[in-house]
DNA sequence: TAAATAGTGTCTATGAGACACTATCAG
DNA sequence: CTGATAGTGTCTCATAGACACTATTTA
């Protein structure tokens, strides 16, 4: 009755918001923690001209299939590669975050390999480089509330670094046991036990040593391989679960 | 140039996804753990007629500010009170969920006491009840992809039982510590031990002891009551973390 | 008194932190 | 040899689990 009408009729009297996609993707090169933004357009035309955003866009009805599957695939064209991990954060709308209307973007974050890395020039964007994740420093002039979005997917990263390995998933296809602790510690911007750390990292079983070193002007490390099919470790503790 | 015509574009060249926000609306009573589900009305012009699903329904531009301020909506739509606890679940979107369309939806959910629950008629809804969550079995004939949404629902709500205090949101304005306990229990399906669990609830200090007990055929207990504004607890080590 | 539930004492096991110790390389 | 980094031994501490024990009520 009354019910059934209204339902029916809402696909007609309610404006459906703008819907967007965005990515934090996130990699660890020259000892920091980077985040891939793009340069807005300058036309003024466009919301924030020539100001830095997170990667992302309007999903294409017509070419996604999943909100998941867009996150890929402008994932895929702003890096040339293939994830190794993908996330989704959680979801931002309301009236003022896009001034061309209510709008709610998706938010994914995503974790790559520094080396696997070869940028490419966005359709949509002059321009796209890596930023180092500092507090709050840049973060202020992002585009739309980016800059939010950001503060949020480096929290949830730091938190699930904190009880995951998580990190395993920015190391090249082979690395030593103290790379992959600077990985955390640069993460997590502070430093780690190296007993405990390596405790952890043997009881979870994640790597294969290969028949290799890596030499240097001191004892050689033994070098690691990712086993197969390994899914996000949870550790039974957090780090730092004995602080007072 | 191509880049910025290219933006404008989209907002006329590509379709708007359909948009909603749905709930799962957590309570505990009769011992078990329950979620509310609304039927939708029976003509064969809606989607999933007759079905029961999470309540929700689109998002109405001109009354929402944002995507938690329409959940707030929908909640208290349903059960007629604020809720102590809602956190944003993720979103779902796909061109196949909603036969009407491309759709995604901004998922929830809530905790709520069960004594403070006045059940109403919803505008949309024939009815509305609290089922059991039993594992997968109801959930097989929910409408859209509701029965998946329940489920992330609880097992994102059985995870987080397992380091945090959520399980305080449920209950009563004073209880005791075995209802405390309990509560925890019911959600997470399995017995805690008693001491371990009393020792985490002092060290958090989140409770005011009441000068009242509870009496019964046997030994009163104390009652206690949450403390002003004490957000969620983080317990530094999850409940089991000691298995081998 | 018994039955029942509230609440405590205390021992073990796990794993983090601290930190000193040994190991192995280049010069 | 020294300097540097890899990797281990071992002690302490916090807290979960197990489980027996005491405490306080009603009937």
């Amino acid at each position: 009755m009354a019910g059934n009408k209204r339902h029916i009729n809402q696909l007609v009297e309610f404006e459906r918001p703008l819907t967007t996609v965005d990515i934090a993707i996130f990699t660890v090169r020259d000892q920091a923690l980077k985040v891939l933004l793009v340069q807005r357009p300058a036309g003024a035309e466009d919301p924030f001209p020539a100001q830095w955003a997170l990667p992302g866009g309007f999903i294409d009805t017509a070419k996604d299939e999943d909100l998941e599957g867009c996150a890929r695939r402008k994932l895929k064209e702003k890096t040339g590669v293939e994830t190794p991990y993908l996330e989704q954060l959680g979801s931002w709308g309301n009236a003022q975050r896009d001034p061309r209307g209510w709008s709610a973007t998706h938010v994914y974050f995503a974790l790559i390999p520094s080396e696997a890395i070869v940028l490419k020039a966005g359709a949509n964007s002059a321009d796209s480089r890596w930023f180092p994740v500092m507090e709050e420093r840049n973060g202020e002039k992002l585009a739309f509330d980016h800059a939010e979005l950001l503060r949020a997917a480096v929290s949830r990263l730091r938190s699930k670094v904190e009880y995951t390995s998580l990190p395993v998933f920015l190391m090249p296809a082979e690395f030593t046991l103290a790379e992959l602790q600077q990985t955390y510690e640069i993460i997590l911007g502070r430093r780690l036990e190296k007993k405990s750390f390596r405790t952890r990292m043997a009881s979870a079983d994640l790597f294969d040593a290969v028949p290799r070193m890596k030499s240097g002007p001191n004892r050689p490390a033994q070098l690691y391989r990712l086993k197969r099919r390994r899914p996000l470790h949870i550790f039974p503790r957090p780090f730092g679960s004995a602080e007072s």
